[in-house]
DNA sequence: ACTCTCGGGACTTCCCGTTCTT
DNA sequence: AAGAACGGGAAGTCCCGAGAGT
């Protein structure tokens, strides 16, 4: 009988992100996300020891959706800087449609200050932008800057932009229009002016529509 | 006595802001808050309506420094871009230096969802950006952009950036470098070439010092 | 308003006191038991700060009355063997009238394996009992035994005994007098055989109804 | 397979007897006693309806030990009072041992005011001690005593006490030590001064040693 | 024939925001 | 402004079936 199983897991780590993207994490409260998942609270606590491990489950679940993403661009043979233009891409789509994405991201601000989790979304994504900006810069496809870590700090805030943004209401055609403004003025920062027409700043197909799959 | 009272209501916001960043908006009580402020629960619910006007105060007091910044800056006269350099490098330190400031970051989003706060602060924060980009776009400080948007977008990006980054457990002193480094980058693509060294990256004088005083 | 509080608590005790006597440590809940005392689990919370809490000022309420008891025996003068026949004879009426007695009986043996209680009445009676059997020894009231701790261990023994009778829904008349035929067979066994009319086995004025002072 | 299920059957009751003891009747949980036995839940509601269900068989197990204590003592043809004597060392061996006796004691105290349980394991060992002390009066073992039930009374404490004793953390040689004690002065009370040397108040080898064969 | 995985409700303790009295 | 009391949940977790294995 694991099939049922696993399905009623999926079913409650979904409900969860559901509820701390509603509420928040201290605020969602496990009867609620049992009920959303059309359960009870019994079968909550079979599954996860805890809030907690509920948690880290929708974390862990985040990032392998992540994990799965980067795989498959990195089987595409996606030049570096193209892929930190189709990732944002992604994160912007995927932060509308997978709410246990977003919840990911809410979920790594709010519990600062708890112990550690297993893992923490937001730095996963961080940890693959630097990754791509390292090998854009090996790559010689970077414009040379006075200080280190511009580029680095400058990434780190369009993830956080981004994922802000998409928390304020905003509708997913805008968000992909403010990605691409946000690119086009942010290539002009990043690569030499010679290479800006190399990258297509929109979202490619590959930014879209797997996730479910997964 | 009024200004006993005065006092001690203060001390309550501070004492607020200290445990809205240690633990949240909802995981921290108004016991641990009372008891921070060396006062009882009875005080605080004698100066604030409830747990949500605490927080309105905290967001409200968080507005009031911003502002106070903002009409010094205004003042001095600095020109817009730079005015944008000198707000981005203050608020590093004042989210460093003032849990006010912090706490007014965190709450907003956590409060998501809630009935809207009486003031958003990173909504305020916002609004402050996006004017100083206006008068720069009007005084033609601004490299032309394909996409309208872009410098909003970026700017947004940049602050929501710096309030994670200092979220963190990042020392100040590194703190500081990294906003002098993104902006080392961000000039490239805001401003056109030539106008380049007219502006100081680094934090001036007048963005430290004057919070306690307010 | 000190005199309302201490009303409070008191009503607390006396109604987990009756709880615990009833269901046991285990079984009783909290709610219960403010509902015996008619008041609420909040006001429950804020005189103990737990179970636990509230357990151990019901043994420590019960020890007090024992320290009372022992005092104004002391005080009388009552000689050691008399003083232990008064004793079992004001425990059976304290078991039979004092809820806050008989929880701290029951309590201490069910909380076995628990952290130690603040205080453990069972053993303080044992610790009373002691005192007297060593000046009945001190003076020369006991017979001579051929092993150490004859009388000891049948003294504790008589007072479990009391103890787990007057649980057995025996009256208290009933009760008394059993108390008094077990003196009958005791004294036998504790004192010299010319010694035995000094004493009374029935209960004396002293061994009831002052407990409701303390 | 019957040989096998009989096995589980004895491992659950053994090791809910451990728990019981352990912590108490209500605060000992299924999974535990089940982690015990080195089974699951599942195999425990196999063989026992309920807990309550587990509760009597380990109170019926203790009974089937006692009973078969007393044929065998019945069929030795001990004479009454060395009977009791006897029978309180074996008691104290068998606490000490065996943790089903134990747990029957345990469980019968706490379980007061519970519908009653099949067995009372408390109440059999009364009985037992009192037609003892039947037959011992009817033999005319007995001394004349003033109140008819002192010995009764008397015995039954004893009973409680060395139960009690056992409890606290006493080592089995101590505890052996102690009822002999015991009865060196109990005598005293119970029997005509000039039978005194017909009874061993110490343990005989019958008392020791069969357990583990029921 | 017997055992386990999985899930369902029902409470219980804890404790929080809030009000009322002084 | 403190002290006291109030309700109302939330997390946790326990006892217990029902279905699927073996």
């Amino acid at each position: 009988m694991q099939a049922r199983s696993e399905r009623t897991r999926r079913r409650l780590v979904h409900a969860g992100a559901q509820m701390f993207n509603r509420c928040g994490y201290a605020s969602a409260t496990l009867g609620q996300i049992a009920e959303v998942a059309g359960l009870t609270k019994g079968a909550l606590y079979f599954h996860f020891a805890s809030k907690d491990g509920l948690v880290d489950a929708v974390q862990e679940q985040a990032h392998a959706v992540l994990r799965e993403f980067v795989r498959r661009q990195w089987a595409a043979g996606v030049p570096p800087v193209q892929a930190l233009i189709d990732m944002t891409h992604w994160l912007a789509w995927a932060l509308h449609e997978d709410p246990v994405i977003r919840a990911g991201f809410r979920i790594t601000n709010e519990c600062t200050g708890r112990q550690p989790p297993v893992t923490d979304f937001h730095q996963a994504w961080i940890v693959e932008v630097l990754r791509l900006i390292d090998r854009a810069r090996e790559a010689g496809e970077l414009r040379d800057h006075t200080c280190a870590d511009g580029p680095e700090t400058l990434m780190s805030a369009a993830v956080c932009g981004i994922g802000v943004l998409s928390g304020t209401g905003i509708s997913y055609p805008e968000l992909r229009r403010r990605v691409g403004a946000l690119w086009s003025s942010l290539l002009t920062a990043l690569v030499p002016p010679e290479h800006m027409e190399r990258y297509d700043v929109r979202a490619s197909a590959l930014t879209t529509g797997f996730v479910a799959a997964v």
